[in-house]
Order: C-alpha cells, then structure tokens, then sequence
DNA sequence: GTCTATAAACCGATAGAC
DNA sequence: GTCTATCGGTTTATAGAC
C-alpha cells in the first residue's frame, strides 16, 4: 500500500519523456475495465487480464502496483469527467426542466460512451463503499446526487414539478432506472441511446397514466 | 455435481423424523443469504458462513454439497414464489391499472421481507446467466416479465396507459427503478414499504411535470 | 517492458474420528 | 452434526534475468 505509486510513477515519467500519452497504460486499463465490468472485479484474475493483453501476469505489474490501483484509476477517471459534466449541463441550462432533460441525456450518452465503467460502478459500488480505500467513490456520488437534487427542489419550488415528490427519493428511483440500463443496452445494437433517453423522457415526464 | 443431494437429502431425513423442520439448514441458508447479498458471493467465503453460524467450515458439506447449492436454493426458493405471487396478481386484478400497481406494490413488499434474496439477485442475475447451472434464473426472469408485459399491453390495448410508451423498454424501466431500490431502503428504517410504494406510483403514473 | 520462477496466502472441498 | 487435519488448486504479488 506504502509503494502504490511506484509502477504509476515510472510509467507516466517515462510517457511524459516520449510524448505519445501512456497509450500502453491506457489500453491495459481498458482491457481491465471490460473484464471486470463483464465477469466482475473479483471474478477477474490479473491473469485473465495478461493473457487478453498478450502478456503474462507479472508485468502487469510494471504498469500497476495493485489490481486494487487498476480499479481505482477507472472508477477516479469516470467519476471525476462525470460530475464535471453533471455541473457544467446544470449550471448552463435555462431551467429546471431543461436542467432534467439535460442531465437524463448525458447520462444515456454516457452510458453509451463508457459502458464499461457505467457497470463497474453500477456493480461494485455498494461493496466498494464499505472499504477506506475507495471512499472517493462515496464521496463523489454525494457531489452527483447534489447536483440532481439542485435541480429537483429548484423545478418544484418554480411549480415546474408536481410539488407531491419528495425530492431525495425521486432522485434515487430515476438515478437507479437511468444507470441500470447499462445492464441491457447494446451500443452496437439498433436502439440509439438518444432513442432510449426519449423513452426514458416520455415517461418520466408525462407518467404511465393516459389522460 | 452428481452427488448434489446428499447433504440435502440426510438433513430432511432426519428432520422428517423429528418434525422440527430442517430449522438449521434454513438458518444456515440465512445466513448465508445475508453475506452473499451484503459483501458478494465471491467475496463470500464458505469460512466466513461457518464462522458467522458458529461452526466450521467443513461442517457445512454435511448440510449442503457446494457453496454453489447454497446459492442455488436461496435463488430458485426466490424467484418460485415471486412469480407465483405475480401470476396471482396479474389473475386476480380487475383493471391493467389496479394490476400494474398491485404489481407494484408487491415488489417493495417483497423488498421489505426478503432484502437479501432480492439484492442478491439484483446483483449477482448478470454474471449468473452465463452459466448453465444458474439458466433457471434467466427462466424465471422471463416468466416474470410476461406477467408485466401483459399488463403494459393490456393498459395501453384499453387506453388506460399512454400510447407513445413502448412496452418492453417501459417494463425495464420500472422493473430497473423499483427492484434497485433494495440498495438503498433500510428495512428497519422510518420510511415504509408502503410510503415507498405510494412515492414511485406517483412519480410513475402522472410522471414529473406539473400540469 | 516483458519473461522466468516462485513465494505466501487463501479458497473450496474431502476423509475420517468423535 | 461437528471437529481435526489436510489436499489440490488458484490467486495476488515479488525478485531478478533479459
């Protein structure tokens, strides 16, 4: 835990020397996601991943000074570019709603662009909370959910939202009905993720019930 | 795999005899449900399960022939009684409306009885499609989502529910919303499965926007 | 930057005594 | 029904050659 910068230290001096970005670093770490977002963190060996990377295991160990390192580096990365679009889509938006449909959007847009990250998040956060190391990922998620809730008591005291939500729980059922299409969406398949964000739309705006 | 039962099949002889039921391989299950679904089936161990149950681990194998028959009962128990309880239901309901919020209200009750039953499903459903042992599971999902699926298709048939709503993506939706909540409702807190119910039935049937 | 070789720990599961 | 004792396999991680 002491040397857990090592290998990250050395790869980044000599990428910084050389100038092409620590591609080889990047790739491995892209590799990493997609195993452990589709088996699971701790059902992925660093063998798994050496093996899908065209190395053996030990390397890996050059690049990272953990398996733990790896898991951390992904899910720092993502919720760190998140909050940063979640704040700049609610700060810029005109209104409350516009507010809403923008950070719906970004999230399915999101999900589309990172699936891999999306899911590791969405799988592994609740175990991930319990451990010290990984409190960012906590501390991060409240950051999110203050933006949302912003925008939520903000559209309900303009009149904008029905003033029967109660704000912390509707945040919660829409942040679980939007992440959690990570579990089935296919962004190669036929069904676009803005497609998907104006089903989600619909009827989160206007509700189930015909009128 | 082949011997499957044998701890199984000893534990209910004699139980049958002494009429007590098979109270410890129950308790044991129990257990065994609350740390799967709190820290992971992986990261479960068949050690951590003894110790919690005040035994050994070798012990356990008198009971049951793997860690995976632990997981196995716990989830075929499960999903056996939630699709009887939808099935009923969706039979006995009188309009798609009253259905689907039976429907409803049923699953956050099924959250507040069984929270570990349920986030272990909820959690550990994606990895355990893929393999053929755990293919009941996926059955089962399946047959649960026909029930939903016709009462969407009823509801919008009748013009109860909103047209422009497509019905498997709808389903998914709420089905993602209401069951992930078990992530965050604490059984033994103020707010009521009920409350909770009556919250996403307002949210879900007049939607967000204020008219 | 990768490989060889291996350490140290941990896991699920078994055999047999009590 | 539980304990003692342990096996075989797997895992993360390390040290040093190339």
């Amino acid at each position: 835990m002491a040397t857990t910068k090592g290998g990250a230290a050395t790869a980044r001096k000599k990428n910084a020397g050389a100038g092409t970005g620590s591609a080889r670093r990047a790739q491995l770490l892209a590799i990493a996601a997609e195993m452990f977002a589709s088996r699971g963190y701790t059902q992925t060996t660093v063998r798994d991943i050496a093996v899908e990377a065209g190395i053996l295991s030990g390397s890996l160990y050059h690049h990272f000074a953990s398996k733990d390192e790896m898991l951390t580096e992904i899910l720092q990365d993502f919720m760190g570019s998140l909050l940063r679009q979640f704040r700049s889509i609610a700060d810029e938006a005109d209104s409350p709603r516009a507010a809403l449909d923008g950070l719906v959007r970004s999230s399915f847009e999101t999900i589309h662009r990172t699936p891999h990250a999306v899911a590791l998040y969405q799988n592994e956060a609740n175990f991930l909370g319990s451990t010290p190391e990984f409190s960012f990922v906590t501390k991060a998620s409240r950051e999110v959910e203050k933006v949302w809730l912003d925008v939520l008591r903000a559209g309900i005291a303009s009149g904008d939202f029905r003033s029967e939500l109660e704000p912390t729980t509707t945040y919660r059922f829409i942040r679980d009905g939007v992440w959690s299409t990570v579990r089935w969406y296919d962004p190669r398949g036929r069904l676009q993720h803005a497609t998907l964000a104006d089903q989600y739309l619909t009827m989160l705006d206007g509700g189930l019930i015909a009128s």
